[in-house]
DNA sequence: AATTTATATAATTAATTGCTTATATACTTA
DNA sequence: TAAGTATATAAGCAATTAATTATATAAATT
């Protein structure tokens, strides 16, 4: 049946987005208003508003409504985790190439 | 600059596929020659050799020539703490779920 | 050297994604 | 209740992605 790699493979494609990592790394210092998001990305509103709801769909964030406004956050904190790793993983490779260019003499 | 959310995008769309996913998590075990990749996943061989090909650009695996054979492997074992995690969340998604339509009566 | 085998690459087409602009919705305040 | 504000949705278009089919490459075998 394969449903847990169609799931992951969704989690994975929301993260799959320069725009949608910012807003992710955000919202782990906590919940913020949509308006706070697209300016500090200095992004257009609809465009923030679709990729919030595309991450939104993939169940990583949700939402709160106050007055005119939408608060998002985190739905599950272990997305940071996830994030952490991939960070490790970079930075090893980064540090890889380093040395791989420092053997060329 | 902005580099970090770059290449974390790169490899979480790189891991945004059902078929890319399942090799990653065949490649769990160990080493695999591309043949058995692609008649466990039954596909077809060019498919499978175009994922392999994004996984590798994405350093998410490497590969080792042998006579005909070519055998990838996972480059960095931190790849599957970022399958485990994510299962865990998709299954606390679920488990959700659930509890959401219990309370339905 | 010619043939066979395993894998990779290229070309094509269909489907998906992302951005922009315009508009709709929902709430607030005058 | 009319006007204003924050966010969401829709439509249109360009760019990217995925699968298929055909072909190229590279190593092994005859």
């Amino acid at each position: 049946m394969s449903l847990l790699p169609q799931l992951k493979s969704e989690l994975f494609k929301a993260l799959g987005h320069q725009t949608r990592i910012k807003i992710v790394e955000m919202l782990t210092e906590g919940e913020l208003c949509v308006c706070t998001i697209y300016e500090e990305l200095e992004q257009s509103q609809p465009n923030i508003s679709q990729h919030l709801s595309k991450l939104k769909k993939a169940n990583i964030v949700q939402s709160r409504k106050d007055g005119l406004q939408v608060f998002y956050s985190l739905k599950n904190e272990k997305i940071i985790d996830i994030l952490d790793i991939t960070k490790e993983i970079l930075l090893e490779q980064i540090n890889e190439t380093r040395e791989d260019i420092l053997k060329e003499d």
